[in-house]
DNA sequence: TCTGGGGTCCTTAGGCTC
DNA sequence: TCTGGAGCCTAAGGACCC
């Protein structure tokens, strides 16, 4: 991305960036009456799990995105700890991306829970006046439409936006007065600006920069001469408060690429090869599933000491054939050394087309079944024998009882299940514990954080309809 | 303390072709 | 015929983002 190549310098603050707020944690806690006003954390739950979101209330005790679950646990031992839910929150990310998108055609979706619109494209907002009413109302119909809060920032550019939401958090709004916007960063520490990381900051601090103000005093030169060509330039232009990047609607996609980190390290080569070829056929599943194909194969491995290497091999044409996939990784991981051991694999597919090389042939051969019939990738994890019996009851999901109805799993193990029983309209609910394999329980879907009035959803809720997580 | 998963972009370096 | 350089591709690694 070329950094004030194109477009006119905006003297508007119409560009927007929503930002929900604690995303996964706050839905929840709209959809668990008993955590609202708890400190809840999602994230990875196995011994090498991660934090992905932590609420407000987590926050205090210090636990932040991306923290070992095991450190996470240490600062709040009474937190909620949770599993990711993806398809809830994307299903409620939909309702929010619809909001954005009847603002403006130009919404530019970053994350799950994050994106950009461009108001003026849109005719919602032409002036710092009209910028302020369509925020003000987004947010509202946001609480309406989820009973969630977002945070948004509203600037001339996408930097300055994004800036900006991450002042307003939480529930608020703020905007950045075109011409205010040098002293504004001035005195803010260069982690501010996107792209600067640990590894950047630490750099420019050894340089004696430490401010946003200091790198701009620095100049190109200098900051082309510490960092490179690209960063440096792209650095310098933020620093002055110089970014004409356009909100664009559609990104296509890059690369398609699937891992795991095991538990344990694996040692055993054969399962090595093994983990290998899964990772291959769900990447495939993948990329057909997103109707591409790809030329470059790479094999990534995660050693016993967290050092991480690339293989990687671009066949002669694009290839969405399990068998082909599965293949190459395998050719890759021959010149890898595991012993002692590997954290992580990963397989991915890139230089992607929207064809592949065996539909050329197909097409030049008139079709003639080739003895390559495509092989279907081996059904996911049902590696070998059928499902094991016991029954596995992530924390979080949702699951319903015959006698006792709608709830979620607070935690299992034991042969034991510990069920809450609440929804989100409802008062905080009961626990109750089962048997693992109690006939009466069944997992259930999520329940809409906000009731919905008659017409509006078949599964109309009956209550009183207050959005969740209001305070 | 002990580090997820899915991406994007940049840099460097070597090989090849014109 | 030899050489230098530009430009492109491939491979590997690193930083960053959410």
């Amino acid at each position: 991305m070329a950094w004030g190549s194109i477009g006119q310098v905006r003297s508007a603050p119409t560009i927007l960036h929503l930002d929900m707020d604690a995303f996964f944690a706050s839905v929840e806690q709209a959809s668990k009456p008993s955590l609202r006003g708890k400190a809840v954390v999602v994230g990875g739950l196995g011994p090498r799990g991660v934090v992905a979101t932590a609420s407000y209330e987590a926050r205090v005790f210090g636990v932040h995105s991306a923290m070992p679950m095991a450190q996470a646990r240490r600062l709040a031992p009474n937190a909620a700890y949770l599993v990711p839910r993806f398809a809830l929150y994307r299903s409620i990310s939909d309702q929010v991306m619809r909001l954005l998108r009847a603002l403006s055609p130009l919404v530019e979706p970053l994350s799950l829970d994050e994106a950009f619109v461009d108001l003026e494209a849109g005719g919602t907002a032409w002036d710092e006046r009209s910028a302020r009413l369509a925020g003000a109302a987004l947010r509202a119909d946001i609480r309406e439409v989820t009973g969630l809060t977002g945070s948004v920032g509203l600037a001339a550019s996408k930097m300055l936006a994004k800036i900006a939401s991450e002042q307003a958090k939480p529930d608020g709004l703020v905007v950045i007065e075109p011409g205010t916007e040098r002293a504004l960063l001035e005195p803010l520490s260069v982690r501010t600006l996107p792209g600067v990381g640990p590894a950047t900051g630490d750099h420019l601090r050894r340089a004696g920069i430490h401010t946003v103000g200091e790198l701009a005093e620095a100049g190109e030169d200098e900051l082309v001469r510490l960092l490179g060509k690209a960063h440096g330039h792209a650095l310098f232009a933020m620093a002055l408060a110089r970014d004409e990047r356009p909100v664009v609607a559609e990104r296509e996609t890059k690369s398609v690429s699937v891992e795991d980190t095991y538990d344990v390290d694996i040692h055993d080569r054969v399962r090595v090869g093994t983990e290998v070829r899964r990772l291959a056929d769900r990447c495939v599943s993948r990329l057909r599933g997103a109707g591409l194909s790809g030329r470059t194969i790479v094999l990534k491995v995660r050693r016993y000491d967290f050092s991480t290497l690339t293989r990687s091999e671009t066949l002669r044409g694009p290839t969405d054939d399990p068998a082909v996939v599965r293949e190459a990784a395998g050719r890759l991981l021959e010149s890898v050394d595991t012993t002692g051991g590997v954290r992580l694999l990963g397989v991915g597919v890139s230089g992607l087309a929207d064809y592949t090389q065996e539909d050329l042939f197909a097409q030049a051969a008139g079709g003639a079944g080739e003895e390559s019939a495509r092989e279907e990738p081996a059904a996911a994890p049902a590696a070998d024998g059928p499902a094991p019996a016991e029954r596995i009851w992530p924390a979080g999901h949702d699951v319903r009882h015959a006698a006792y109805g709608h709830g979620w799993v607070q935690g299992s193990g034991l042969g034991r299940v510990t069920v809450r029983f609440e929804t989100p309209d409802s008062p905080p609910g009961r626990v109750k514990t089962f048997r693992t394999d109690d006939p009466a329980l069944e997992p259930a879907d999520p329940l809409p954080l906000v009731a919905r009035g008659p017409g509006e959803d078949e599964r109309a809720a009956s209550g009183g309809g207050t959005a969740a997580g209001s305070p």
